[in-house]
DNA sequence: CTATAAAATGAAAACGTTTTCATTTTAGGT
DNA sequence: ACCTAAAATGAAAACGTTTTCATTTTATAG
């Protein structure tokens, strides 16, 4: 049963040397090291890390805290922290908020109480967010991903000036009449971060931007926001920045569909670069994140915390890249149908 | 510091009542519990889970190892695991093998330290699998995903009969000349059924199987290895059946590049029913299978277990289920160009 | 007010390690 | 063979809880 024990009592020397074997073989005789090897292997010991890490107060375990998984932006991300923290033998302890604000706080404080070393999240709207103030409390390592905000550590891209690039894009293409539309999920800072990219550069060109579309995340309701447009070519935007490539491929299907022909009658630009975008005909335009290196950087920040490297509060802003592929053409003169 | 002994201390009380204000509160008087919970919040004491875990040994975790988090089967997989361990409080430690055989035992043996009660799991090939080895000597309650095989308790869909289903409906729209074809990580145990399934069919209907078709998962290997269809046309098969929709997303954009006309120069039918298929033109015929489902059947059965209530070591199949979209027509009687 | 049963509390052991500090063993030089 | 320094080992405490069992307190009935 008790485990080390056992091994030690078979070996006839003491737990402790039992112990020095896994953690520091060099402080024990090759005799007895190999004697002890031996009979651990033989009695398939396996150490038991509850027991370390009371002892050690220190878990080897990372916290992470993301929106949803389903999300393949969040799925990279994932596998990114996966692989930064392999490194270090490190493990993830993985929870969702399924984008429910009140579980932040619920779940960050799970986790702190399975000791995890660190924590590594995304919350919805670092503006008023209960999850922060209860992390700015305590002094348990983290780093924020996907948000960013003044004296917190974070590794996210600059979601104003990547939009603000999109709306360029289409600018320099020759669009005027340019709408943004964002799902449902818009509660979140990077939703409004990226309109106020958007109404950045409208300002800048010396258009009016328009007011934010909000949709319900789900076919039948894009369709009844697009109506309008729909029944109106004429005075419909001739380009859309949709906040995410998941709303843009709903969006380009439901036009199609309608015979709303991309790029020549409306064009489109998405944001986030999944590889989905390029299997569809014509190609998505976006702007790209990098998911799986803001899931693998934060975690490396996370771990330089833990061993005291990086102490900075500050924000690492990776680069955001603009996808130009076939979605967004010159506006046509004449669209009415 | 000692953080149970210090509200024990500020209380009046031994720190046996403050445990059992936080577990059998019932126990403890009405007076003494609300002074104890008061100083407990205002001293924001929080109960180190460690600490219990190592004397009640059990720890509320369960080990999740998937193939990988950026294929979303596996995501929505992961998805609804965390959804049913929710339900009991339990949390999800999750690890990929990113599909590396090699790994399997190396992250059992990691989770099985760190005193996972449970463990749920999606090995490459029940044939000959180390990971299974291991886990049948100790014993750790554990459920298959994905994977199944006599004697381990598993939750899946039946991959050889719904290939063979995913046949049937192309012969059944008239096609004689069925190819398959699967990614190079076919060296999975799924691969093989699903080319049974393919087989059976075949052989049911009186044609002869081909070979299958294995590329390296990469649009420039997938074109070479589809080169010689393309050279001539007449020759080829008139529909594919793809092992993942992933790869029959590839295969549909590659083929449309070249000229050839999905459904009616080839059908193609997919695998999984990601829902990605159904933004492409045209929509991917699939066989759908329930990941959130077999994620969160999994993880019911493995809670079971852990109750002791569930103590069958048999396979669980859900259904799959064909959605008939629009890559797959009847075959043309004149294909060649 | 007392006796008794029930309820509430506390002391201490236990969970499986790691690590400090003291002690014993070994090796090397004389 | 003896001394000394270095190397190897062991005893025991500590980590933060839960839980058993004994003890004390409270409530109730007489």
């Amino acid at each position: 049963m008790s485990d080390i024990r056992r091994v030690a009592a078979l070996a006839g020397c003491s737990i402790a040397t039992v112990s020095r074997c896994f953690n520091e073989p060099h402080l024990v005789r090759e005799k007895t090291r190999e004697r002890i090897l031996a009979i651990a292997s033989q009695e398939r010991f396996r150490p038991n890390l509850i027991g370390r890490q009371l002892r050690r107060k220190q878990t080897g375990l990372v916290g992470v805290m993301l929106p949803s998984l389903t999300n393949p932006i969040f799925a990279d991300c994932a596998a990114g922290i996966e692989q930064a923290l392999e490194t270090q033998h490190k493990r993830m302890l993985l929870t969702t908020t399924q984008y429910e604000v009140s579980k932040e706080s619920q779940l960050i404080e799970i986790l702190l109480r399975q000791q995890v070393d660190g924590l590594l999240l995304t919350v919805a709207d670092t503006a008023h967010c209960d999850a922060l103030d209860l992390l700015a409390r305590e002094n348990v390592p983290y780093v924020l991903m996907y948000n960013h905000t003044e004296g917190f550590p974070s590794v996210s891209i600059d979601d104003r000036v990547a939009a603000r690039d999109a709306i360029e894009h289409l600018l320099n293409a020759g669009h005027q009449h340019i709408a943004m539309i964002a799902g449902y999920v818009a509660a979140s800072d990077r939703s409004r971060l990226r309109y106020q990219g958007y109404e950045d550069a409208m300002f800048a060109a010396g258009h009016k931007p328009l007011p934010l579309l909000e949709v319900d995340f789900d076919a039948r309701t894009i369709e009844t926001s697009l109506q309008h447009w729909l029944d109106n070519m004429a005075s419909a935007p001739t380009a859309v920045f949709c906040s995410t490539d998941l709303l843009a491929l709903e969006v380009i299907k439901l036009l199609r569909e309608r015979g709303v022909h991309i790029p020549r009658d409306m064009s489109i630009i998405g944001f986030d670069g999944l590889k989905y975008g390029q299997l569809i005909e014509p190609t998505l335009t976006t702007i790209s994140q990098p998911n799986h290196e803001i899931g693998r950087r934060a975690a490396e920040r996370l771990l330089a915390r833990l061993d005291g490297t990086d102490i900075h509060h500050d924000s690492l802003f990776l680069d955001h890249v603009l996808l130009e592929r076939k979605t967004v053409g010159a506006p046509s003169l004449d669209r009415r149908r």
